[in-house]
Parts: C-alpha cells; sequence; structure tokens
DNA sequence: GCCGAGCAACTTTTT
DNA sequence: GTTGCTCGGC
C-alpha cells in the first residue's frame, strides 16, 4: 500500500526520466545529468523512495556527496520527505565517509580511533621538516616543499593496490642516480622523501587527507573481517557528481560491492572540474563498460536557465573533443541576452558589477539572487572592496577558512593534541606558542633524547629528566619542558571526560591565549579574541548537536554507529574535514561571491562571470599547457554559465593587475565563442575604453552599443568549416596567419613579423605549430638561415627596443 | 631566544 | 599587495 502510494507521489513530481532513475534502485544504474537537470531531486527521493518503501533500512544506505554541505542539503531535504530515520544513513563525502571507516577499524592498520586529520597544510611542515633532515636543499628551485606536495597527492590518488605500493621498502632507490632519477630529478627526490613522510606520519597517528582513502581501500582490500563489516551492511550505495571521483574513490566503491551491485552514479562529463586535483573523468566514461548490466539513465531537460542561456553553455562547451554528446533542451523562453563588457582595468569591472547590482536592488531585486563568479580567490578583492563602496551586502565562499585562522589553529592544535598526544604537527606549532622560551635549540635536544625510543608529539615531554639533561638541555630548559608538559597532560585527562567546551577553555584559561594575541599584534588582536571565542562556542553548539544525535541514534535499535569519538574528537575532525564553501551560507543573504570552482552545484537568478580574459580565464598555466587542461577550463566556463538562472553577464578587463604591475590582455577566447543572436553588449556600461590609447584589444562594444564590431573568419579543418571572431584563437591549433597571438605566449608571430631570439639575433617569422608553451617558430635569421625555435625564447623586435 | 627589517614568492581551482 | 621567511642585532 504504502509502495504504491510512494509511487504515485513520485510520479508527479519527477518527469519520466527522473522518475526511472529514483526508482530503479536494483543494479547499477549511470544518471547522465545535465546541468539544471534536477539530479540532486532525484537523489533525494531515491533516498526517501528507499527508505519510504522499506525496501531499505536507514543503515542500509551510503551516500556519497562532494562536498559536507551538500551531504547536509540532502540530508534535510530527506528528513523533510520521510522524517529523522535518514540521520542514521550514512551520507558524507568520500573522505567524511572514509574517516568513519578507519575511526572504527583503523587499529588492523596500526591506527588508534583518535588518530589526526592533517591538512594541507600540516601536511607541507611535515614535509619541509622530513626534507630538512634529508638535507635537501632549501633554495632549490624544482624541489620545493609545494612541489613535492603536490606530487606525492598525486601519487597517492592514483595509487591502486590498497595504496601498498606507496610508502615503504622504496629506500634502496635512493641515490636519485636510478635512470628515472636522472630524468626527472623532482621524481626522485619524491622516491626518498614519501616513506619518510609516511613513517612521520604513523609515528604521529596522523593521516593526510589522501591517507583516509587509501588506507580506508587498503583496510576494504586486505582484511576481510573489516570488508564484511561495512560490505554487508551498506546495500544501497550512491554517488553524486561521479565525474570527480579519482580512481582510489572508485576503487573503494567497487570494495564496499562484494555482495551485490546496487550502486547509483550521477554525474555529468562536462562538469568535471577536478582533474588536477586527480579526477578521472574515464570514471564516467567508462562505467558501462565496468557495469555492462548498467541501466542508463540521461537527464536532458534543464529546468533552471533561460534558452538563451542554455544555448551560450552549449555552444562553449560544444568545442570539447573529449565528452559525451548530449541535448540540453529547455521549455523556458529566450530570456534576456548574454551580457557582454569590456572594462579598462579591474576596479572598472567591480565598480561596473557593484553599482549594477546596487540599482538592481533598488527596484526590488536580492542581494541572495546575484553571484560574482570568478578563476582565483585573489579576485575577490576588488569585489569585495566595491560591494562596500555601495553598501551592497555580499558572502564571500572559500578563501581562508574560519578553521585555517592562526589563532584557530593554535587552540585546535592544543585541542588535537589533547586527543592525539603523538601529533607531532601540533606539538611543534604549540610547542613555543605562547612564547614560553623553548626556542630551536631546546626542541633540537629534546628530538634527539628522543629519537631512539622514536616518540613523538607531547609523549617526548615524558622522558626522564636524566635522558634530557643527557642530551645537554639546561636545568632551567628542563623545567619549562615540565611546565608544558603539566599543562598537556591535564588537558588530555580532561579530553577524556570533561565536556568539549570545558577542555577549549582550559586551553585558553592555562596558556593565557588572550594575553599573547594581544602581545603579539595589539592591531589585529580584538578580531582574533573574537574568533577564538566563536570557536569556543562552535565547539559548545556541536556539542549540543551530537548529544542529541546520539540520543536518537539510541532509540534507533540497529544504528550501529556507537562511534569511538567524544565530542571533542568528533568536532576536531569536522574542523579538518570543512572547507571555507561549508560553513553554513543558506542564512546568507548577500551577494554572493566565490570560484567558478566553488559555485559548482550551485544556482543563482543572476550571474556575473568576472575575469573573462586570456591568462585570468582561461587561466595562464592551461593556456601554456596542454590542450586537455585548455578543455578542463572550457568544462570550467561551461559550469559557470549553467549557474545562470535569468541573467548573464560576461566581463573581461584590458589591464589585469598582477603582482608588480598591470598585463596587457586579450579577451577571454570563451567570449568568442558564444552565438552571435545570444549576445548583447551591456550598453548601460558607464565606462568608456579612454580615448588615444591603441593596444592590441578588441573592444567588443563598437560605438552604437550594438552588437561588437569583430571581424570573423573562417576556418577549414577536417572537412569542418570553423567560424572564429578574429579576436579568438582556434584552440586546438595555434595558426599563423591571422588572428593575434595571446600575450602570455609572448605576442604576435604572424608571418612576417621581425623577432628577436637571445643568441641567434634578429630574424623574421615564416611559421609557426604547437600550442602555447609548446609553441615553435620557424624563423630566417640574417646569419643563421631557417631555423625552428620555441616561441618562448623569443621576443617581437619591437618590444626589445 | 626574541624581534624587527628586508626580501622573495606568490595565484588556479579544494577534500 | 601580502605573507612568510631569513638574517642580523639585541
Amino acid at each position: 500500500m504504502a509502495v504504491i502510494d510512494a509511487l504515485e507521489e513520485l510520479r508527479e513530481c519527477l518527469n519520466p526520466e527522473q522518475f526511472e532513475a529514483a526508482t530503479h534502485v536494483d543494479g547499477p544504474t549511470l544518471v547522465l545529468a545535465g546541468a539544471g537537470s534536477g539530479k540532486t531531486r532525484v537523489l533525494v527521493h531515491r533516498l526517501a523512495y528507499l527508505l519510504h518503501t522499506g525496501r531499505a533500512q536507514p543503515w542500509e544506505i551510503f551516500a556519497v556527496t562532494f562536498t559536507n554541505k551538500a551531504a547536509q542539503e540532502m540530508r534535510t531535504r530527506v528528513e523533510a520527505l520521510v522524517g529523522p530515520a535518514v540521520r542514521s544513513c550514512w551520507i558524507g563525502t568520500f573522505h567524511g565517509l572514509s574517516a568513519r571507516i578507519l575511526r572504527l577499524e583503523g587499529e588492523r592498520l596500526g591506527y588508534t580511533p583518535n588518530f589526526t586529520i592533517y591538512d594541507a597544510e600540516d601536511a607541507k611542515r611535515l614535509l619541509k621538516r622530513v626534507m630538512q633532515a634529508l638535507e635537501f636543499d632549501p633554495a632549490s628551485k624544482l624541489v620545493t616543499v609545494a612541489a613535492v606536495h603536490h606530487a606525492i597527492d598525486r601519487a597517492k590518488s592514483r595509487s591502486i593496490g590498497g595504496g601498498k605500493d606507496i610508502g615503504a621498502g622504496q629506500e634502496n632507490r635512493s641515490d636519485g642516480l636510478d635512470d628515472e632519477g636522472r630524468k626527472d630529478p623532482l621524481a626522485a627526490a619524491v622516491r626518498r622523501i614519501l616513506p619518510r613522510y609516511q613513517e612521520a606520519l604513523r609515528q604521529s597517528n596522523a593521516m593526510d587527507f589522501n591517507d583516509l582513502l587509501r588506507l580506508a581501500l587498503e583496510l576494504l582490500t586486505h582484511h576481510p573481517e573489516a570488508r564484511e563489516r561495512f560490505s554487508g551492511r551498506f546495500r544501497y550505495i550512491m554517488v553524486d557528481e561521479f565525474q570527480d571521483t579519482n580512481r582510489v574513490q572508485y576503487d573503494l566503491l567497487r570494495a564496499l560491492l562484494v555482495d551485490h551491485d546496487n550502486l547509483m552514479v550521477v554525474g555529468d562529463d562536462d562538469q568535471s572540474i577536478y582533474r588536477w586535483r586527480g579526477a578521472d573523468v574515464a570514471n564516467i566514461l567508462g562505467f558501462s563498460r565496468d557495469y555492462p548490466t548498467a541501466r542508463v539513465v540521461k537527464l536532458e531537460q534543464n529546468y533552471r536557465s533561460s534558452a538563451h542561456i542554455l544555448a551560450a553553455a552549449n555552444a562553449v562547451i560544444r568545442r570539447n573533443s573529449r565528452r559525451h554528446e548530449k541535448a540540453l533542451w529547455t521549455e523556458a523562453d529566450d530570456g534576456r541576452p548574454i551580457g557582454v563588457a569590456i572594462m579598462e582595468r579591474g576596479q572598472d569591472e567591480a565598480e561596473f558589477v557593484a553599482q549594477s547590482v546596487a540599482s538592481a536592488i533598488a527596484e526590488g531585486e536580492q542581494p541572495a539572487d546575484f553571484a560574482v563568479l570568478y578563476r582565483a580567490n585573489a579576485q575577490s578583492r576588488l569585489f569585495e572592496e566595491a560591494f562596500r563602496r555601495h553598501g551592497v551586502p555580499y558572502t564571500l565562499m572559500g578563501g581562508t577558512s574560519f578553521f585555517e585562522r592562526m589563532e584557530v589553529k593554535d587552540i585546535l592544535a592544543y585541542l588535537r593534541l589533547a586527543v592525539n598526544p603523538r601529533s607531532s604537527q601540533d606539538f611543534e606549532r604549540i610547542v613555543n606558542t605562547p612564547s614560553r622560551g623553548i626556542g630551536d635549540k631546546t626542541l633540537a635536544r629534546l628530538k634527539a633524547a628522543a629519537e631512539p625510543s622514536g616518540l613523538q608529539g607531547a609523549l617526548m615531554l615524558a622522558m626522564p629528566d636524566e635522558r634530557l639533561a643527557g642530551v645537554g638541555l639546561s636545568p632551567s630548559a628542563i623545567k619549562k619542558l615540565r611546565a608544558l608538559h603539566a599543562t598537556l597532560t591535564t588537558l588530555a585527562s580532561m579530553a577524556k571526560s570533561a565536556p568539549a567546551v570545558e577542555v577549549a577553555r582550559a586551553v585558553i584559561d592555562r596558556v593565557d591565549y588572550i594575553g599573547h594575541l594581544e602581545a603579539y599584534d595589539p592591531a589585529s588582536a580584538d578580531e582574533r579574541i573574537e574568533n577564538v571565542w566563536e570557536l569556543v562556542h562552535s565547539i559548545a553548539e556541536h556539542e549540543a548537536l551530537t548529544d542529541a544525535t546520539a540520543a536518537n541514534e539510541a532509540l534507533n535499535a540497529r544504528a550501529t554507529t556507537s562511534e569511538a569519538l567524544t565530542p571533542l574528537a568528533a568536532f576536531l575532525e569536522r574542523a579538518s574535514l570543512t572547507s571555507a564553501f561549508d560553513l553554513d551560507h543558506t542564512q546568507a543573504q548577500g551577494v554572493a561571491l566565490t570560484t567558478l570552482h566553488g559555485a559548482k552545484g550551485l544556482e543563482f537568478p543572476h550571474v556575473f562571470m568576472v575575469g573573462m580574459e586570456e591568462g585570468t580565464f582561461p587561466s595562464r598555466r592551461a593556456v601554456e599547457g596542454a590542450p586537455e587542461d585548455l578543455e578542463e577550463e572550457r568544462r570550467l566556463c561551461y559550469v559557470g554559465m549553467t549557474r545562470a538562472m535569468r541573467t548573464l553577464t560576461l566581463i573581461g578587463v584590458r589591464l589585469r593587475w598582477v603582482y608588480g604591475g598591470e598585463d596587457l590582455r586579450w579577451p577571454s577566447r570563451f567570449l568568442g565563442e558564444l552565438p552571435d543572436h545570444v549576445v548583447a553588449p551591456c550598453s548601460e556600461s558607464p565606462f568608456e575604453a579612454p580615448k588615444g590609447r591603441r593596444s592590441p584589444w578588441v573592444d567588443l562594444r563598437d560605438n552604437n552599443g550594438s552588437r561588437p564590431s569583430v571581424r570573423r573568419r573562417t576556418v577549414e579543418r577536417g572537412g569542418d568549416r570553423i567560424e572564429y571572431d578574429d579576436l579568438q584563437e582556434p584552440q586546438d591549433t595555434h595558426e599563423v596567419g591571422g588572428s593575434p597571438i595571446l600575450p602570455s605566449t609572448g605576442g604576435m608571430y604572424r608571418p612576417g613579423v621581425r623577432v628577436f631570439h637571445n643568441t641567434l639575433g634578429v630574424g623574421t617569422v615564416e611559421s609557426a605549430d604547437g600550442v602555447g608553451s609548446k609553441t615553435y617558430l620557424t624563423i630566417r635569421f640574417a646569419q643563421e638561415g631557417l631555423r625552428r625555435v620555441a616561441a618562448r625564447f623569443v621576443r617581437s623586435a619591437e618590444e626589445s627596443c
């Protein structure tokens, strides 16, 4: 009876494809969900359907979302449909769910349940220490902490086979002179560093972000008892944003699917924007190959955007070669044309947006209905300033998260140490904060004393006085260490039984942290102190909430997750895994300021995409990099455009301020990819390009405020006729003979252009090939004759004069 | 061991 | 422009 009711209800609120995706619950299912096609709706209703019809018990459901915020939203929406039972479902990010698995079963791998999660900053500090110990040259341009961190990150997110191939047993190739080492010193360095880094993490009872995934996979792969516990339990598995999963995450899913294949994945290959982080589109493109029986459902009706916006986004994404062909359609009206505006500099761009928003608000629009999307966080500042000037409320998303602030991290370090005394990074962070006279010398001696025993973190303080004196520590230094030891011991014992808020208060009291902040920098003290109390407040809030959840779980007999975590430890985990994007913005009433990445999954009636210039968006690295990098930028552009419901405005500037000076920029190629009939220049723009300035810039507006006076040309390629605005580059070849070349490749290298080469002297360009940094020019030099050289070594002759 | 001055590197995107 | 780091003087 209930089943039939549920089906009838679903039929009413879902379209036929959505209905199929929501109710086809057994066996593998791939949902290819175009932007704005209601995929969250499908996931929510599917979950509700499973619970409501009794096909699944709450604890049998494992649902993976991309962010904690998305998980929270899913919970809330499902709860509204089926009540509090959903609280016992496992819903979270891959990292969060993996951590949960490891808290329960990680002891099999040598970690205690109170292990600490190191974020990127912690990981880099630890790497730095390891590299110092291995005597790497700190001045090396190639083997930097950041480069090594990135390399390790990539290696770990690609790692298969349970991660066994990483970390141990590679010391024998540590001379850096093996075959590969000759070719790639960074790889050789990583081979030496990684085992030490991994060992240091293990000794600290700590994991970095990728370890969470890797070790969970290792547990499920190599420990059958652990595997049975989870694979036997989760009978329905769902994954959102599947296009952005990496190899390890995919393997993790497969490891859970031993007894059944009830896996539904939802995604859109056109919205894959995390390749740089190890995401592998192959997971979604090859799903039907891995699961030949998979039902494939395509959601192609867009419910979000006007027809013009959809047409523009489709035109852009169509230029990518590696994608599933789809046909997104809408029943919506054309709507307003896409606005395109070109400003002189960043300030003008921000002023234009702020003014436009301010006047719209004056006419009754809501600030929260607007969003400003940019490529990189650094672009946000000008917009913050402009909105403040205009009195427009805004919400800055991303950027430095609350939990990344110095004062917050200090307190968190004490708390993490109280929960896990072995954490070396936290110990080093607080050992002399606030100043207590324990400097580098004392710390080095302490470590020397601990060395043979392998003690880490606060445990080093537990050594007897004689041992400390034996490494040359003075009585006064030992006294200071003892005082610290007493503090940390007290905190550690409090952490076992006292409420989390009390532990936090004790930290602040015992080390006089407020006094420290006042002394540290009086100018910022007030704000920092406020943040500290905000932290205490959020711990209290969290504690109240977990009490409620625990009570709820106690009612739910089969909700077996009596987790081994105290509220304090649970809070610390949340702090580690919560990004700036996860904080609650649902109450936010201001204009959203966010990166394009951060806008994924959101929608706004009015969207401004700013920084539409070559080198900004697409980013310089993408322009100079491989064609795949550019395709990812284009997907990012597609994601941005499809956030818009009613109006979309694209803005670029001619002069972009980059640390140091102003850069002359070309309009983003994406502007040139918009179809004519959906674009209109923003005639209401109060800014005109300054008179008398000539530059390679082509203003997209003509004097009448109608369609930009852009010359067009047609290129024949592979039987296709492709039309380009003359100011654009064809995206996959680097042709000479028409369009200007991107400034970031060094200038305009048309045939006939005179250029200067440092060793070969002056010559004339004959032809060019390749893309970005791999552009090569064939040049006729006066002395040397015809030579082919890399474009990056060549300047235009005018420029060099 | 502490602190201030001067300098380099930084900017892609985040769990 | 900013932040984090090194170096030298106290």
